[in-house]
RNA sequence: GAUUCAGUAGCUCAGUCGGUAGAGCAACGGCCUUUUAAGCCGUGGGUCCUGGGUUCGAGUCCCAGCUGGAUCACCA
């Protein structure tokens, strides 16, 4: 199968047959030994090193060729430096097709090389490479994107969202702060890593495909397992088999979890995306408040060597202690009314007067929740913790220890978004069994996303789980902070998106397999037919037409076709 | 799901009132031995997202669709 090829991907494929006529292998097998980087040159030489012979590896990013000699950019994985060909230097002999003809016209922008040299510094002050001799690692068929860039300017830049998210790959070669929000977001993980280990907490793995979906509220993908002939669901959360493990004897567990959500896309949501959740026995949800405070105050840190980190227009500081207010002294804060208290009528009212949508579904928890959403949420920047939420909202949260109709539960709100949840898990299994059922009622309400009933998990806690501290973390939403990014996407190396439509494909061979000849073969495409059905859904006077209209348009050099030779394709 | 903006050369974009499709970079052919968004001369490159409609004539106007962005709704 062909592809309909552009000029420029024919002629690096004509350039790769030429490569190959001269025997270069424009895919060599053996290793390419590399001693240095581009990074490590940038930031060592002169003083530390002064690189008489370095050996390095990468990918052609821009051409300067004046006659006998040439600057290129070579990119690799830290960074880009400037090298310096000299043809009587690349080629010392009388035969100097190595530059004039390799280098010259059959490389291109994306090749990649290898290339041995030493370091100096040009007139115009640039640390380069003073190349001796390159050999070529893999031949690019397709040009790159050309982004230029001078004074911290960047000309010509790849932005299409479209494209930069289907081709990542390409997006990384050429924008190289794509490639800094990844590195950072792995700093950020492994952070949170060596925070938890050296607290002894063990890392776990547990079941993504699960044939109840529970500890969170959501719609899931599903799935069939053949062999058992059964329904899975890929997991909304793993709260509920990290709680059996706590059952188990095990003190903390964390894990980092790929959860999967059958809902919408917007960019602070991508169906596939990554939590952390973590639980500690014998602790409540105000040790793990300060938790959390210690543990983002140390990613900031590792990440950026500073507590404060730049986030759009804001300057976000998670130096601890971080502010803590309860949902209701928050809620009255913004807008000046007490709502502890109420029943759901009079919040009604209240939410009316608020001007906050609410629907005949919602029961009192999802009103406040609301209420939350729409007049505090937004409004708080600055790393806040919220306290003490309301029962119905929080089926798997211990009730307050002191406060009637609210649970031990927080959340940590950052940049106006949840950043965290938490609580004092519920550990009373007759309890659990009643919120559970609730759930069921909220579900026949007409609630999508209410909780089912794990049999299991409350059999697991029956036979008696400790007080027990538990904390999710989106790392998706902490990476967009702590990167500043502004959706979802741009810290997910693949987001989702809709399938690409299948561009036009075709086999020169089935042309000429009904008679078309092969000089006629490779221009159907361009001229309108993708396909043998294509072809045949034109009557044969019109093809005829086209075609000749095609050559005529084209200037090609072959025969016209007559009528009588295009009937002959269509068999009759 | 709603509203709205966009889709033109490999990339970034222009395209006036509806009248033969343009620029820069990239590519190709020249010139050029420390240049740097290299420069100079020349050349080629287009399913103007798709399909209908209006019109003598559509990249441009109208309708429908596709893809993406933004905002909203939904999503603790």
């Amino acid at each position: 199968m062909a592809q309909l090829l552009t000029e420029q991907e024919q002629i690096r494929r004509e350039s790769l047959n030429e490569l190959l006529a001269l025997g270069i292998n424009p895919y060599p097998a053996n290793e390419f030994e590399v001693n240095v980087t581009t990074r490590e040159i940038h930031e060592n030489y002169p003083e530390k090193n002064t690189y008489p012979e370095v050996s390095i590896a990468g990918r052609i990013m821009s051409r300067r060729i004046m006659g006998a000699a040439s600057f290129i950019e070579l990119q690799d994985s830290t960074g880009r430096i400037q090298c310096y060909f000299k043809r009587d230097e690349i080629c010392p002999g009388e035969d100097k097709t190595l530059y004039n003809t390799v280098f010259k016209r059959l490389l291109d922008i994306g090749d990649i090389i290898g290339l041995k040299g030493y370091v100096f510094i040009t007139q115009m002050g640039e640390t380069t490479i003073h190349v001796t001799s390159y050999v070529l690692l893999t031949k690019s068929l397709k040009p790159l994107p050309i982004v230029k860039e001078k004074d911290d300017k960047v000309y010509d830049a790849f932005t299409d969202p479209d494209l930069r998210y289907r081709q990542r790959y390409v997006d990384l070669i050429v924008n190289p702060q794509v490639k800094n929000t990844f590195v950072l977001r792995t700093k950020m993980v492994n952070s949170i890593r060596e925070f938890l280990n050296t607290k002894g907490y063990l890392e776990v793995e547990t079941p993504i495909l699960q044939p109840l979906y529970g500890g969170a509220a959501a719609r899931p993908f599903t799935t069939h397992h053949n062999a058992l002939d059964m329904t899975l669901y890929l997991r909304i959360a793993n709260e509920l088999y990290l709680k059996r493990l706590i059952v188990g004897g095990f003190d903390g567990v964390y894990e980092f979890s790929k959860d999967f959500r059958n809902e919408g896309m917007d960019r602070f949501h991508n169906p596939e995306f990554t939590q952390i959740e973590l639980y500690v026995a014998y602790k409540d949800y105000d040790w793990m408040m300060n938790l959390v405070e210690e543990m983002i105050e140390k990613v900031a840190i590792d990440m950026h060597g500073t507590t404060v980190v730049k986030v759009g227009e804001h300057e976000i500081d998670f130096k601890r202690p971080w502010k803590r207010y309860t949902m209701f002294e928050i809620i009255r804060h913004f807008t000046g009314i007490d709502i502890s208290g109420m029943n759901e009528d009079e919040l009604r009212t209240v939410a009316a007067q608020l001007q906050v949508p609410v629907d005949p579904t919602m029961a009192k928890g999802k009103i406040i929740d609301q209420i939350f959403g729409e007049k505090c949420e937004p409004n708080l920047i600055q790393p806040t913790f919220i306290t003490d939420y309301p029962v119905e909202m929080s089926p798997l949260a211990k009730k307050h220890r002191t406060k009637e109709g609210l649970v031990e539960r927080f959340e940590a709100i950052c940049n106006g978004k949840e950043l965290c949840n938490s609580f004092s898990e519920l550990n009373d299994p007759i309890d659990q069994r009643k919120r559970f059922e609730d759930q069921l009622e909220l579900g026949k309400r007409g609630d999508e996303e209410s909780m089912t009933l794990d049999e299991d998990f409350l059999r697991a806690i029956e036979y008696g789980m400790p007080p027990t501290a538990g904390l999710g973390i989106g790392i998706d939403r902490l990476a967009m902070i702590m990167t500043n990014s502004n959706s979802i996407q741009d810290v997910l190396f693949f987001p989702q998106m809709r399938p690409e439509k299948a561009k036009a494909f075709h086999k020169a061979d089935d042309f000429t397999a009904i008679g078309v000849p092969q000089v006629w073969a490779d221009h159907l495409p361009k001229a309108g037919f993708a396909s043998i059905d294509d072809l045949k859904k034109a009557k044969p006077t019109q093809v005829h037409q086209i075609l000749n209209g095609y050559r005529k348009k084209n200037k090609l050099e072959i025969p016209a076709l007559t009528l009588n030779e295009v009937e002959i394709w269509f068999g009759s």
